[in-house]
Formats: structure tokens, C-alpha cells, sequence
DNA sequence: TAAATATATGAACAAATGTTCATTATTAAG
DNA sequence: CTTAATAATGAACATTTGTTCATATATTTA
């Protein structure tokens, strides 16, 4: 009736199933996927809920694509722009830096919703658990694993099980990134646990460093 | 005091009251607080649904008591146990019995419905994060501390940050511990995650005792 | 025992929710 | 411009869900 909406955007179409995606992550990391109903999202984006469903073919595939999405996004591909190469002889310095990605991915809007969506819906969903394991934690793990063999090699670092040091390494960044998020949703100051990160980096290579004065067997 | 009402056994209304209660955890930790109807928790302890509504306000309510019953749970009371005395001298025996409590605990099934209850509630329940970082995270990291300063005093482990060592050696455990669980929900093998809370202990124990002298081997 | 209290039932309600569909509006193509 | 395809709307629907309440049944108390 009435029009009081405003002049169509530029490629309407092809933006809006994008529009639906971004706004359902962002109310499903809030409240929940089940918390959340259609009429939410439509409002959100300022539309009516019916509009919803010439782009899914329910609220389930909005979720089914988002999780599908999780493959692709920045918190399963921590090293993909890592140079295997150069991986294998920064020691610390290495270290560090999958630490502060850990640490930036924790302040990345995007990032930060799609981890409290994967943390919320983890022990219901399968699929998520699956994608979680096998491209998050094996994956994460299994590359690490590679780095600190290197360092072996290089002996940069003591000999013991990389695996070992893997999750080691690893399960205290995902600890800190874990109480970054939860601080932030009560709007706490973050500094005591973001300092975490480079002292974790520090106190592990202390434990795993060759040291020069006593490697002497 | 005024008497109290007669001792007398478990009256029938408040072994329904922990039954409701235990079938609600139950359900809750595996379809989530919004998913489980009051239906679901009726029909599984073979009663009507309004019935649940003598012994509780509504849903809420349950889940609240559920929250409030966190706090004296064993998951929080985690050193309730422990001789202050005998903690500060034990040093790598008392960090091997945390961490055997820890993995003992994700396999006691109620123990474990807490646990997912409290995960899968924590972004969104305000009152569950609270008790979560006070009386969880808060707590144990400060009597970790206190036990890793009584270590340091004891010259059973390098002088560092205490309460940087609570954290490095909680991490991992509450890490490992989450990793069971998942693996649990796809009934998966955990002998590979169960032995890495010894390993962690070992690895960990390596990094902060004081070593006697380094050429004894 | 009878009276008083606590608990369970069956039926119903209103509100919320996911979804459909005919119709209208908007965009793209010939 | 005309037409076909795409997208949005308004209205409705069947279910599901939390909750209430009068009534029936069981349990406790006197």
C-alpha cells in the first residue's frame, strides 16, 4: 500500500540470501539457533518473515549453510597462509604468532559469532562436532605437530612427542579465546586474559627449548 | 529454634521435586534448555505435564534451581577435599590427583550433564557464566595459585607467576575434558584424550619442578 | 476413622512458531 | 515497452508450547 520503503538497492537479489546469512549468525551466536525464530531474522533485516523463504527452504538450511560456511572460515584455516618452509625454522617467534591469531580472531566480530555458534550448538549437532574435529582440532593439531617435528629436526626444540606439544600448545589458546568471549558478553575488561596469550607462548617455550648451556647427552 | 517439621523420610513430593529435576538435567544437557519441552521431561518420568507445575513456578524455574545446584557441585567443589597442610607438599602427586579428578569427572554421568548443561548454556545465561567464572574458574585458579606459591616457597618448583601457572596447568584439563565429552555424544573412542591428562601432568611437572642437577642421568 | 493437605490428571487456552500460498511489486531480458 | 522471472507481502494454517484450573486421587495428620 503505502511505500514508505526506500528506492531498491543495487543487485537486490543476490545480497539479500548474504543479508539473511550474516543477520541469522549474528541473532543465532546471541541467542541460540533454536532461541531464534524466522520472524526474528525478517525483522532484523527489516523484511517479513514470508520474504525468507524464496532464498531457504526453511530455518534448518539457514543453519545447514552457515555451518557449511564454517569450513571456509578464518577460525579452521589458522595456517593456511603459512609457508610450510618458513614454518619449520621462526621457533618462538612462530609461536607467537599463531598465538596473537588466536588472540585477533577472538575480537573479530564475524569470527566471534561464528565460534559462539559453534560453541553453543556443538553438543546437538553433529555436523558441527564433525567439522569441529576433523577441520579445527585434527587439522590444527596435525600442522602443529609437523611445526614442532621441524623444530626437532632443527634442534631448536628438545625431542618428545609432537602430538603431545600440539595439544598442549594448542588447548590454552582455545581456553583463553573461550574467556575472551565470555568477558565480552558481560562487557568485563579482557586485558588480564589477553596478556594470557603471549605469557602462554613464553612459559611453553621455556619447557621446550633447547637449552644451550645443558644439552649436553 | 522452633521445630522444624517432623523428620520424616523422603516425603513423595520432593523425591518427585529431584526426579523432575534429575530428568530435566538429563534432557537438558542433551537437547538444550529452549529444545526440551515441558512435555519431554513429563513424558520421560511417565507423568502429565501439568503435574510438574505442583512442585515448580514454571520451566524457568527448573532451570534456575538446576543453576543454583551448580555451585555445590562437584565440578566446583573440585579441592573442597583437600588438606590445605598437606597440598603445598606434595607437588607433583597433588597436580596428578587434580588432574584425575578432572578426567573422573567426565565420566560420571551427572557430572557430565552439568557440565553440558553449563556449556551449552554459558553464552547465553548470564547467571550461569557468573557462577562459572566465581565459583569454576575464579576459585580453582586461585587455589591453584596458592598451591603453586606453597610449591615455590617449599623450593619444589621455579620461582614464576603463580597465577600464571594455575592457568597454564587448568587449560588443558578443562580442554581435554570438553574434548571427551565430544567424543562421548558420537560414542568414539577416548582412550587417546584420557591419556593425555597424565601426559599433560608429566609434560607440565617437567616444565616447573627444580632440577636437582641436570647430569644425573 | 475423618479431615486436611499434597499431588496428579484431563482438558483446555492463548501465544508463539514454522511454513505455505495467492497476490502484488520489483528486477532482468528480449 | 513487454514479458518472464524473481522477490516481497499479507494473510492464513496447523502445530507446538507453556501454562492454568477444576476435579480426582493419594498421602499425611489429627
Amino acid at each position: 500500500m503505502n511505500d514508505e520503503s526506500v528506492t531498491s538497492l543495487p543487485t537486490k537479489g543476490s545480497k539479500t540470501k548474504e543479508k539473511i546469512l550474516k543477520t541469522s549468525l549474528k541473532l543465532f551466536a546471541v541467542k541460540g539457533y533454536k532461541a531464534t525464530t524466522v520472524r526474528d531474522i525478517a525483522a532484523a533485516m527489516g523484511v517479513k518473515q514470508s520474504a525468507l523463504y524464496n532464498h531457504f527452504k526453511n530455518k534448518d538450511e539457514i543453519l545447514e549453510t552457515l555451518i557449511g560456511n564454517l569450513t571456509s572460515s578464518a577460525i579452521v584455516t589458522l595456517f593456511e597462509d603459512k609457508d610450510p618452509q618458513e614454518i619449520q625454522i621462526q621457533g618462538k617467534a612462530l609461536l607467537a604468532s599463531i598465538a596473537t591469531t588466536f588472540k585477533l580472531l577472538s575480537f573479530d566480530g564475524q569470527n566471534e559469532a561464528l565460534y559462539k555458534l559453534l560453541m553453543q550448538e556443538i553438543f546437538r549437532n553433529e555436523r558441527i562436532r564433525e567439522i569441529y574435529n576433523e577441520h579445527f582440532y585434527q587439522e590444527n593439531v596435525k600442522k602443529l605437530s609437523g611445526v614442532f617435528f621441524g623444530m626437532m629436526q632443527n634442534e631448536l626444540i628438545k625431542s618428545s612427542d609432537p602430538l603431545l606439544l600440539a595439544n598442549e600448545f594448542f588447548s590454552p589458546l582455545f581456553f583463553y579465546q573461550m574467556q575472551v568471549s565470555l568477558l565480552k558478553l558481560d562487557k568485563k575488561s579482557t586485558s588480564s586474559v589477553v596478556s594470557m596469550f603471549e605469557k602462554h607462548v613464553d612459559f611453553f617455550w621455556e619447557n621446550i627449548k633447547i637449552d644451550k648451556q645443558e644439552s649436553l647427552f
